[in-house]
DNA sequence: CCTAGTGTTATATTTTACTATTACACTATA
DNA sequence: TATAGTGTAATAGTAAAATATAACACTAGG
């Protein structure tokens, strides 16, 4: 797994399963893999996977069985929450910047339209 | 200053410094306030305040004088190119983001929009 | 009951960012 | 020419993240 070296791994380990379950390449209740087998797949520690998943689970996004595996929360009503929670997040963190970059509120809506209509064209 | 402490300070130091220098805080050929000036506004330290600026010197953005100070580049086009450059960066990561998130171009768009129409809204 | 697989925790070590402090090199000016 | 203000660099110490490794607690299945 490629890594960004400004932020922490156990953040960018969070953020990754979380996209997992969200775009449903996890499934509500299906069993993640071992945290052991997690760390050989993203190429970090067992303690820091587990530090990230600590954080889901304190979220209740996962349910950890011990002895049997860490799960999936069945209630699809905290996953919906967290997408639009991240994606909030996503939008915050644009506006900010972009609006600190003195860009006006329709200067930052043409520019992700023409962002979107422009990529894949410039080579 | 207000930090992010999970990402590196001296990067958050050059970020703000850039973003004066787009805004016109800080116009081009102005003198920076010194490094040990710029490490009390921030309330960082010396070395931490010259990494960032070596980082901003290295990219031509600002020009180091011994003995005299930091001066904001004279060259114009420079700055302009900084800021086409960050711009385009939050784009790419905002849309790489919520792409991932399952986000059709349609619905990264109207998010945006619903977003700058709603800010403010929302108590 | 034993064993393999699971989550969990603890210890020691390494690495990196940051700090505190000091010293050095250069410039302007009184 | 002395001095104050500037950038620059080096040293030593602290803190946090990540690693390597080991041990412990629990579950399922033979």
């Amino acid at each position: 797994m490629h890594f960004d070296d400004k932020i922490p791994i156990y953040y960018q380990i969070k953020n990754h399963i979380y996209h997992e379950i969200i775009t449903g390449t996890l499934q509500p209740g299906e069993k993640l893999p071992s945290v052991r087998q997690l760390a050989v797949d993203v190429t970090a520690n067992v303690n820091t996977v587990q530090r990230a998943l600590s954080e889901m689970i304190a979220a209740g996004i996962i349910e950890s069985k011990r002895g049997r595996g860490n799960f999936v929360t069945m209630e699809t009503t905290k996953i919906t929450d967290l997408k639009t929670q991240l994606v909030t997040t996503q939008l915050a963190h644009v506006y900010q910047q972009l609006h600190a970059l003195n860009l006006s509120d329709e200067e930052i809506l043409t520019s992700v339209q023409h962002y979107i209509e422009r990529k894949g064209q410039a080579k």
